[in-house]
RNA sequence: GCCCCCAUCGUCUAGUGGCCUAGGAUACUGGCCUCUCACGCCAGAGACACGGGUUCGAAUCCCGUUGGGGGCGCCA
């Protein structure tokens, strides 16, 4: 079976960057009816919240991304960490080195000024230090010239082994450090396959040497691209990345986060469109591309309002309804909610547009700029309307058709143009220059609301003109 | 500085040696539709980073250059 795991630490939000990875590894644990693991490495006591892992959490649900197992928490398994690193020390794969933060400072940075790269030069490797306060477990990279391993989408990647030093696995407060905890929890979690960002691509060999050390087979490796923002910079907590959360409050679907950020350096042939349940039949880690892709908010943009024209309204209005809290939704039926949505659905690119447009079909009483009622209200049309409401009795505001052709008629017996007619009629109904065909309004706020909107416009203009 | 990864329109991508006068999406421009705005439809402009090879033939394979990204923590 395959299982994949999405280790998040929660030391900020979830971004862009973090959800792709965990929609790779959750889309290819279920194309292969696998199992997918939420983990928390929360080694870092200094650095880690609660309240990150909550919104990670939620951020997680929202996008539909559900988890099989977990999560897990590496807080809470320091003692597993603890057994096998002691087993480690016993074999003498691992040894104790007392040398301080400000030492390995100092010699790192004299290495670097002399042209060679910092690393740690096992001081402490031969001293056959015991265990004792201050003192880190470092293991012991074994005297190879290179360290390989295959990944799944670049193929044979090599490391000349020089490049790892005798990195440290325990802290001295006896905290795993992440390289260590990984390759525990991997192994003991029993994952398959790891899908990382490719600035993990050099931590690689390092797991490598412990997973060696341990006895134990390796995961395979896929390295994806990172998500660079729309300036060609990485995207990351630290610069600033939107958390996830935030375009849900912006009014953007999860479906078309999901689907935007799976075209983010995957494709299928020329589709655009996905929904989760295509992504899973078709996802295929191979098809990934190795190339860094740079974020497009436009583009996110677009596909957002894609998947609102697309959708059907049921499927979109209780993502909808947060942020209809300013109307008096307990006026109005499920039924009529969801009419309106349709008539709104094309216009609009995200669900908070869409609540703003929306405000004529959901408010009892418009409020008027009378700057603009007078500007396409003008004098010479004020009888028109009179006449109109007048005889509204006449018309049925059951068929968008009939109430049409009845108007073209009425406009014709006044001697204009329905285009000379409609701007006028649209901010009085309205409040404003944009909106769904009028008949189409109409029929839906009824003839009531239209006589009365119609009026209190013709009030107004009483007291203007 | 050292090591690793990458390179097709502005951006996301299709393309895996001949189907490519390089396709789609998005953004942009023009037009159509039309009661406004969208949606939709049609059209246009826009890319194989550069230099060497290999080959009858290269966007596709190899090498180099350049450019971009990442790593070199008792962070993850």
């Amino acid at each position: 079976m395959i299982i994949t795991r999405f280790p998040p630490s929660p030391t900020g939000h979830l971004h862009l960057g973090g959800a792709r990875t965990a929609l790779f590894n959750y889309l290819f644990s279920k194309h292969h009816g696998g199992k997918f693991i939420l983990r928390f490495e929360d080694t870092d006591k200094e650095r880690s919240k609660d309240e990150y892992v909550e919104s990670i959490i939620s951020s997680l649900k929202w996008l539909g991304l559900e988890w099989d197992e977990g999560p897990y928490f590496q807080s809470k398994r320091f003692e597993i960490y603890q057994y096998y690193a002691q087993k480690l020390y016993e074999e003498g794969k691992a040894y104790y080195c007392e040398c301080s933060k400000e030492l390995l400072e100092a010699r790192k940075k004299e290495l670097q000024e002399r042209g060679l790269k910092p690393r740690y030069e096992g001081t402490c490797r031969e001293k056959g230090l015991s265990p004792g306060s201050g003192r880190a477990l470092r293991i012991k990279v074994p005297e190879v010239a290179e360290i390989l391993f295959e990944d799944l989408l670049r193929g044979k990647i090599v490391f000349p082994a020089d490049e790892v030093d005798d990195f440290i696995i325990l802290r001295s407060d006896g905290s795993p450090t992440y390289q260590f905890a990984v390759v525990i929890d991997d192994i003991t979690m029993k994952i398959t396959h790891v899908i990382r960002g490719d600035d993990h691509i050099s931590n690689t060999p390092k797991q490598l040497i412990i997973y060696q050390a341990l006895g134990v087979d390796p995961p395979s490796f896929a390295h994806i691209p990172m998500v660079l923002g729309p300036d060609g910079s990485r995207l990351s907590k630290r610069h600033g990345a939107k958390s996830i959360l935030e375009y849900k409050e912006e009014g953007y679907l999860p479906q078309t986060l999901i689907n935007y950020l799976a075209r983010l350096g995957w494709g299928y042939g020329d589709q655009e469109y996905f929904t989760m349940e295509e992504l899973i039949e078709k996802f295929d880690i191979k098809r990934v591309n190795l190339s860094p892709a740079r974020f497009d908010p436009e583009k996110l943009l677009a596909f957002n309002g894609y998947w609102i024209r697309t959708l059907g309204s049921k499927d979109i209005l209780p993502h909808l309804k947060p942020f209809l809290g300013d109307y008096p939704l307990y006026l109005y039926s499920e039924d009529y909610l969801l009419e309106i949505l349709e008539s709104i659905k094309p216009r609009v690119k995200t669900l908070k547009e869409m609540a703003e447009m929306m405000d004529f079909y959901l408010l009892e009483d418009l409020n008027y700029d009378e700057a603009l009622v007078k500007k396409f209200i003008p004098p010479k049309k004020v009888p028109i309307l009179k006449s109109f409401i007048e005889n509204l009795h006449l018309y049925d505001f059951s068929d968008e058709k009939s109430l049409e052709a009845q108007f073209r008629e009425f406009a014709d017996r006044e001697g204009l143009k329905l285009k000379e007619l409609a701007q006028a009629l649209r901010v009085a109904l309205t409040g404003k220059t944009i909106s769904p065909p009028l008949f189409e309004i109409m029929r839906h706020l009824g003839k009531d609301r239209v006589n009365q909107r119609i009026n209190k416009v013709l009030k107004l203009l009483e007291g203007v003109h």
